[in-house]
RNA sequence: UGACCUAUGGUGUAAUUGGCAACACAACAGAUUUUGGUUCUGUAUUUCCAGGUUCGAGUCCUGGUAGGUCAACCA
């Protein structure tokens, strides 16, 4: 009894509204959602948020999630994006159900919505310029005036309307227009245009259109068409709900499935531009190789970067949706996909900026076979044999030779353990004419196998290595989060975001040459890997045996860079 | 200066609908650790303001204030 109260407890707004109208068998007792992108441009996190919401609804209360597009402005879609969105969907986890959806299938239904309408008296074809519209719209306070053409006879609207669809004029010289209210004081009620003249091709229909409708006309007609209970779109929709309902009220059969509109914020990120426009900008200008480019916040761009569907899913879960406007710290985001991956990463050795030790007791002939663990945390990741030699490489930064208080790596006298494989310790370095150090020399303990010493003594450090005779070239690409400015007013009025951005600084991005176990060449290109101590990493799909290409997915926590940096 | 929307720790989101303000992220401290990771424990920081109703208000009422949205033939 207890646990089912519980349950009850911290729904959503939606969630609520929702198990009230199935309790009140409101829609038959089901629901019905959708998630509607226009095709023209790529998904990105924040898409996956309402994504995530719409599926997440209808899987949860056993309803039905439509894939629909809403491809009614032919001038600026295209089917790279309507691929690249079922793709990403699908990535994500989730299936729409039966085949995906367009407005563009309805639009002879919505032609005769529009038609219907002429002949109720309650649209009208206009002839204003734009210039025109916008004089007689009015503004915010002050009302407007109705157009001259307001009340041209339903007959000569309903030949001109005919005659638009036929591609008899140019574009601009014609509109539909619903006759509702210019005096109105929400300005999407001032006799909001219905259909524009677009003699241009469309992706999916061709020629067969010389008019395309507009959004509030076509919207909560196809939701209506689909059958969609709740229709769940971004705050900025607000002002539209009237028109979306007072079009349903002279078209939609009242004893059919009426929707309605429910609106939620849409999600802002820290240091993250959400502006597909911009997003569209940074492609077409070339500062990002392209949609998927590992910088960008796209799902196609964090899919390539190594971020995990399942750590996307948990972030949306976690932000959790409302009605006030939000500024998500993207840390949030990085959380997420940490935890996801510390449970599926393989734990590789991998050294970023190398630095060679020479073990000068160890044997110059033959070597070692190691035993590493590919998840200490599961067993069942299994494990993987390294080689271990006289020469190997460790990280530059692990060791000091004057180390600094705290500092329990690698230093002159000190011992520390090579992970999986023995204790050494510093006996001298080399450096190089200009003061940089380029060799180590240590000694091993032989009786320290594996990483374990009989006397249990303590060691404060391990490192991790690779064998400097099997290690694999690598290129890393690191994304080093760049935190410029936190303010979304900054990306807003930015003519260069990628000024602004987290990734996409242009320093951002440092290219590295390291040293990798070769087991990671044979990781594939879907895994996410870990390298310990710094980061998760993925190879990326542009890599080739000759050159082994790798893009940082996330950093790992640190608390050790942290304290550096006060 | 019109209409509409929203105000809960640094950031998000809850609060059994009027009954002890909590969960996650971030921060800080400690423990464990063959990753300065993970895990575990702990600390600090919260109801926009002013009135009112009530035994009792984050929640209800009145009045303010702040932020957001709207004047594309975009969605």
């Amino acid at each position: 009894m207890e646990e089912v109260t519980k349950e009850k407890k911290n729904l959503n707004f939606l969630e609520q509204i929702i198990e009230e109208d199935l309790a009140n068998n409101t829609h038959g007792g089901t629901i019905t959602v959708r998630f509607p992108p226009e095709p023209n441009g790529y998904l990105h996190i924040g898409h996956a948020k309402s994504i995530c919401l719409n599926f997440g609804l209808a899987q949860n209360y056993g309803g039905k999630c439509n894939l629909r597009f809403d491809d009614t402005n032919p001038a600026k879609e295209d089917v790279e994006y309507v691929e690249s969105i079922q793709e990403d969907v699908r990535w994500l986890g989730f299936q729409w159900a039966d085949e995906p959806k367009y407005a563009s299938d309805y639009f002879e239904e919505l032609y005769q919505m529009a038609v219907k309408l002429i002949k109720d008296g309650k649209a009208y074809v206009d002839a204003l310029t734009p210039d025109e519209v916008q004089a007689y719209r009015g503004t915010i306070t002050e009302a407007g005036r109705p157009s001259p053409w307001r009340d041209r006879p339903i007959e000569e609207s309903l030949s001109l309307f005919e005659r638009m669809r036929n591609g008899e004029f140019e574009d601009g010289r014609y509109l539909l227009r619903a006759k509702i209210d210019m005096a109105h004081t929400n300005m999407f009620m001032r006799d909001p245009l219905l259909y524009r003249i677009r003699n241009i091709e469309h992706h999916r229909t061709g020629k067969k259109w010389a008019i395309y409708p507009l959004y509030d006309f076509a919207h909560g007609q196809c939701d209506y068409i689909e059958g969609i209970t709740h229709s769940i779109c971004t705050l900025e929709f607000i002002p539209h709900r009237p028109l979306y309902e007072w079009f349903l009220e002279q078209l939609a059969d009242p004893t059919k499935i009426i929707p309605h509109q429910y609106e939620f914020a849409r999600l802002n990120m820290t240091y993250t531009l959400m502006s597909k426009r911009k997003l569209l900008q940074l492609v077409q200008n070339k500062v990002v190789t392209g949609w998927d480019d590992p910088r960008m916040p796209t799902i196609s761009g964090m899919r390539r970067r190594g971020y995990t569907a399942e750590g996307i899913r948990n972030f949306a879960e976690r932000i959790g949706v409302a009605k006030r406007d939000n500024l998500i710290d993207i840390s949030s985001l990085e959380f997420s996909i940490r935890e996801d991956l510390n449970k599926k990463a393989i734990r590789f050795m991998g050294v970023l900026d190398p630095i060679k030790v020479i073990i000068t007791n160890y044997p110059e002939a033959g070597g070692d076979l190691i035993i590493a663990t590919n998840n200490p945390e599961d067993e069942t990741m299994g494990k993987r044999l390294m080689k271990f030699s006289r020469e190997i490489y460790i990280e530059r930064d692990d060791f000091m030779e004057v180390p600094q208080k705290k500092y329990h790596r690698l230093a002159p006298g000190k011992e520390v353990r090579l992970r999986y494989a023995y204790y050494i310790t510093c006996t001298d370095f080399v450096k190089d004419t200009d003061g940089q150090i380029t060799e180590i020399h240590c000694t091993y303990d032989p009786e320290t196998f594996g990483g374990q010493s009989e006397d249990n003594r303590k060691i404060p450090g391990t490192i991790h290595w690779v064998d400097a005779a099997s290690a694999i070239d690598a290129e890393v690409r690191l994304y080093e989060p760049m935190f410029t400015d936190p303010t979304p007013e900054a990306y807003e009025n930015e003519i260069e975001p990628k000024k602004f951005m987290h990734f996409l600084n242009p320093n951002s991005l440092t290219v590295i040459r390291a040293k990798v176990e070769p087991a990671v060449a044979e990781s594939g290109r879907e895994a996410t890997f870990q390298f310990e101590r710094k980061g998760y990493f993925c190879v990326d799909k542009d890599s080739t045996t000759e050159n082994l290409v790798i893009n940082r997915t996330v950093t790992l926590r640190d608390s050790y860079a942290k304290a550096q940096q006060k």
